[in-house]
DNA sequence: GTCTATATCCAGATAGAC
DNA sequence: GTCTATCTGGATATAGAC
């Protein structure tokens, strides 16, 4: 359909403008210009510009979960754990924008509806599994992994975009992580 | 003088409506509403937005640089350190808000000047001392500990404002950190 | 110093013609 | 489906009277 085709453009270009502007900069105008209409015709697609930025909202959450799930699952569950972490950290540096419009929230007003957030947390469950494949169990092990990752990204987009000085500490980051369960454990037997 | 009051009294009702609508949303209207005036007026004491942008961010900057510079130093420079980063913490965790203005850029087209970076910087350049009294130098250590710090507050303030799901992992996450550096140098030997 | 009035600009959203 | 015209409401900032 044609429909479809136009509905993917404005998509498109509203990207574009996030990336350029920031995501809370979009004018609904200038998305229109970039597709060779006026605003109004936009709503022929949107009801609202907060239906827009949910719809970008949920093609970020599928990108990250086709991203995640092609992960290389190795032999050894470390590998498949480093791996996750690698893809996902690199999927958010791809995209600075897309990131902070999965992972924080830089739009007053804009809260995703509950269907696109459950594709974020579909996209999310398997970080359990591969934590239990390493013999790692429990939500504080989880949110601490979390924090780790996170504190990593933020700073390397805030303070250092388009370099390496955080992400360059993944893997130590990791190792130290893992080197913290696998002593607890040892220290319970 | 009746002119400082004032000025202070401004700042302070900026802050208030900062905290209920956002460090972005607030509108010089309301701010002046509530210290009794109109918009125009606000331009004797603050001569921009940005200008008091500006003045909440070298206050915020102040605040921080007392309150690690209250730390209790300890005999022993662990006991330092971790005081600095349960300081840390809890200055970020009880206004979240000046936290975002502080440690992100949470207004689009406002960055703080020199001057009130150079207090931001101030107020942070100990920590490198701390580390390094407990014997854990260089560039990426610092970094790492900023991230994982980082990490546990951001997460905290967005996604269980009020509560202790990742602060409460501070000491262990600290434990953790310093556990890493101890285990590497052991093995340098 | 504070006010009213206004300039200037921007936004999202709707009505209704075509 | 797309357009023009408009509604509604917001903002920062300035001019000039008092």
């Amino acid at each position: 359909m044609r429909r479809a085709a136009t509905h993917a453009h404005i998509l498109e270009a509203a990207w574009a403008l996030a990336r350029r502007d920031g995501i809370a900069a979009i004018a609904l105008r200038d998305i229109a210009g970039r597709v060779g209409m006026r605003a109004p015709s936009l709503y022929t697609y949107f009801p609202s510009k907060n239906a827009l930025y949910d719809a970008m909202f949920a093609e970020g959450a599928r990108q990250l979960a086709e991203t995640l799930a092609s992960r290389r699952k190795d032999a050894d569950p470390g590998e498949t754990l480093r791996a996750r972490v690698q893809l996902f950290i690199a999927f958010c540096m791809a995209d600075p924008v897309r990131y902070q419009l999965l992972f924080e929230r830089p739009i007053p007003g804009f809260e995703p509806t509950q269907d696109s957030l459950d594709i974020m947390l579909s996209a999310l469950a398997g970080t359990r599994t591969d934590l239990e494949a390493v013999g790692i169990h429990g939500e504080r092990a989880l949110d601490l992994l979390r924090a780790l990752i996170t504190g990593l990204i933020s700073l390397q987009v805030a303070n250092d975009p388009g370099g390496d000085r955080w992400t360059r500490l993944q893997e130590e980051a990791l190792e130290m992580f893992l080197a913290h369960y696998a002593h607890r454990a040892a220290n319970v037997k």
